[in-house]
RNA sequence: GGGGUGGUAGUUAAGUCGGUUAUAACGCCGGCCUGUCAAGCCGGAGGCCGCGGGUUCGAGUCCCGUCCACCCCGCCA
């Protein structure tokens, strides 16, 4: 062995290697002294591989090893020696060892913090801190594996359908609609800011002005909004866009895209194309526009059913143009009181006043609100949702909004309890047909449901000046078993249709030139009609992987007050710095 | 901004009604041990009970404030 370079990894090596000479390199993972020999685990990204050192064999060696402390770099040169009746079926080479006839610590370690194994103990602060540690736990490390296969496949697929990879600026425009910036003060330029940009959106759509008709990028995206389990301020991105697209190519490309990846992940073929739903039937039978159909149990709605009920809840929600939703639930005796009263707190949790239960017996109804309840009625609330005997009935009463979002809720916490929300399983959907805008109290005024560039069902233009919040926005969504994959539209490419919008927005004329007057302008200089659609790398990752955290599938994430604990960032800066930024700190913050 | 849960040895946790020297496991240190699989056995060291106040003869324990982490609501075109 003339050069000090490693033959294979830890992961390589089966019984067919018997009796090579090999060199490996790795952590030491564990080990374990017997005396008068020692086991190590040697372990890299790619797998374990054990380590004999044997007294009578390599003294030398043998000596050294009794002192390798854990999570020690360590280099070794032996023969590979088949197991025999030693052999470790929990270990991909586990029926071979090496036995090692040099050896030696690259680099020793202190005593970690924390073990360095799957299901480890440590808690998150102890991980986050030596998150370089964490990471070499081998599920950690498979989950990153991953995600770079998946952004490999993501490049093969769209280079393979004609799309150039462009990068865009990450400093940017602060933009007005949307989620606050993050802002990077310009030292050229006293007084003015760039921001990170939220997503590449009026950059791809120049870039289609331009002709390259086919774009995506891996992009990075920023936003200043406050975390959850599946968010962080910075995330990724498969951000595309498509010259001359239609909602079907769109649908097209991402479904091969996806098929492409779920065949390299999981050698699984698609179910294509996927199933679609308008925006009005996912919020009338789901509660949300993200529906999980790993389960159907839709809601029903018996308004009509319940209007001059005896029961005043439902007869005064019906009389003040509320909606009276229900949901048939199977084994209505699983459910305890106390199940019931769980799914209460979840239904007032999202905003209803309460839950009504019912439970049909052969004989009577029982539940909350039964007594109230006249035969016919019953009948008419049984025909109406198909429940039977034995059959459990909830029912919540409010304005459709809430009604709907609550028993949606109720509906996901049922499917949870009844095991429908199968891990395994995978439920596309695409939902289309969103409204256009939504009303903004606050603001007193329309925003857009999408963004503010998005193009309208073509024949709800006419209503932009006058029922705005009826329109229907050329806009799609793609949803895995209840999560948002990705979205987007169809966007306007004409100066005049954007300029309307503008305004409908509460725009003035000047706003908008200042913010986006070189978009409007590009429109003039023959912008083609495109759309495009990004997909949210990171959930997506979570959901391949079934990690329960968005911290799992990224390799430095932040806690949830955005802070990064190993390198302590944010922190203070320099006074020369800011002043170079014309900046200062006003004493009221700090 | 609001609600909830948690913070005790290097790590993970226990700690009763406020009362003796704050426990355990793993890790660490020393010793033994040639077929372990995060080896095992014997012995030992190791504490700002998150931080700051308060109540009390006495606080890990009760009260107030504060910091940090996680989950949720708001927010996230």
């Amino acid at each position: 062995m003339t050069e000090d370079r490693r033959t294979h990894t830890c992961g390589d090596l089966r019984l067919a290697d018997a009796g090579r000479d090999v060199l490996l390199m790795g952590w030491a993972a564990s080990v374990r002294d017997h005396g008068g020999c020692v086991f190590i685990n040697l372990r890299d990204r790619y797998g374990i591989t054990q380590i004999k050192a044997d007294q009578t064999v390599a003294p030398e060696a043998f000596s050294l090893a009794t002192g390798i402390k854990m999570e020690s770099v360590v280099r070794v040169h032996g023969r590979v020696a088949d197991r025999g009746s030693n052999r470790n079926p929990n270990l991909a080479t586990g029926e071979i060892e090496i036995e090692a006839a040099f050896l030696e610590v690259l680099n020793p370690a202190k005593p970690v913090p924390f073990t360095i194994v799957d299901d480890v103990d440590a808690s998150e602060v102890t991980r986050l801190n030596y998150r370089y540690l964490d990471l070499r736990r081998p599920v950690l490390a498979k989950n990153l594996i991953l995600r770079s296969k998946v952004a490999r496949l993501t490049r093969e697929f769209l280079d393979a359908q004609g799309f150039l990879e462009i990068e865009t600026p990450i400093l940017c425009n602060p933009t007005p609609e949307g989620a606050r910036d993050f802002l990077v003060p310009s030292r050229v330029h006293p007084g003015d800011f760039y921001a990170l940009p939220q997503s590449p959106q009026t950059y791809k759509q120049i870039l289609m002005v331009a002709g390259f008709d086919r774009y995506y990028q891996i992009a990075r995206c920023f936003r200043d909004e406050d975390l959850r389990a599946d968010r962080q301020p910075e995330f990724t991105q498969i951000d595309m866009e498509v010259s001359f697209a239609t909602p079907e190519l769109m649908y097209e490309l991402i479904e091969g895209m996806l098929a492409t990846i779920w065949k390299g992940v999981f050698d699984l073929d698609l179910q294509r194309p996927f199933p679609r739903m308008p925006y009005s039937e996912a919020m009338e039978k789901y509660g949300c526009d993200k529906p999980d159909l790993r389960f159907g149990m839709p809601m029903v709605t018996i308004t009509d059913v319940v209007a001059a009920s005896g029961f005043k809840v439902f007869a005064d929600v019906a009389a003040r143009d509320g909606v009276v939703t229900a949901l048939r639930v199977p084994d209505a005796e699983s459910f305890s009181r106390k199940d019931l009263d769980g799914l209460t707190k979840v239904a007032t949790d999202n905003g209803a006043k309460g839950l009504a239960w019912f439970k049909i017996g052969a004989e009577e109804w029982s539940g909350s609100a039964a007594k109230f309840l006249n035969p016919e009625e019953k009948q008419a609330i049984r025909d109406r949702t198909g429940a039977g005997v034995g059959d459990l009935l909830l029912v919540v009463a409010d304005d459709a909004g809430p009604a709907r979002q609550a028993l949606g809720a109720v509906r996901l916490k049922v499917g949870d309890r009844l095991g429908l929300r199968e891990a395994g399983k995978w439920s596309f959907l695409w939902v289309e047909n969103f409204p256009m805008f939504e009303w903004d109290a606050g603001e007193n005024r329309p925003v857009a449901v999408h963004h503010p560039f998005t193009s309208c069902v073509p024949e709800d233009l006419d209503l932009l000046e006058t029922q705005p919040l009826k329109m229907r926005a050329r806009a799609y969504d793609v949803i895995l078993n209840g999560t948002e994959l990705g979205g987007g539209s169809i966007r306007i490419h004409r100066r005049d249709v954007q300029a309307r919008v503008f305004k409908a927005l509460g725009l003035t004329e000047e706003a908008a030139k200042t913010k986006f007057g070189f978009l409007l302008e590009a429109f003039e200089y023959g912008a083609p009609p495109h759309g495009g659609i990004a997909l949210g790398l990171d959930r997506l990752i979570m959901l391949l992987t079934g990690a329960s955290s968005i911290r799992d599938v990224i390799a430095f994430p932040k806690t949830t007050s955005a802070t990064d604990l190993m390198t302590a960032s944010p922190s203070a800066v320099d006074p020369g710095q800011l002043r170079d930024l014309h900046l200062e700190i006003s004493k009221s913050s700090k």
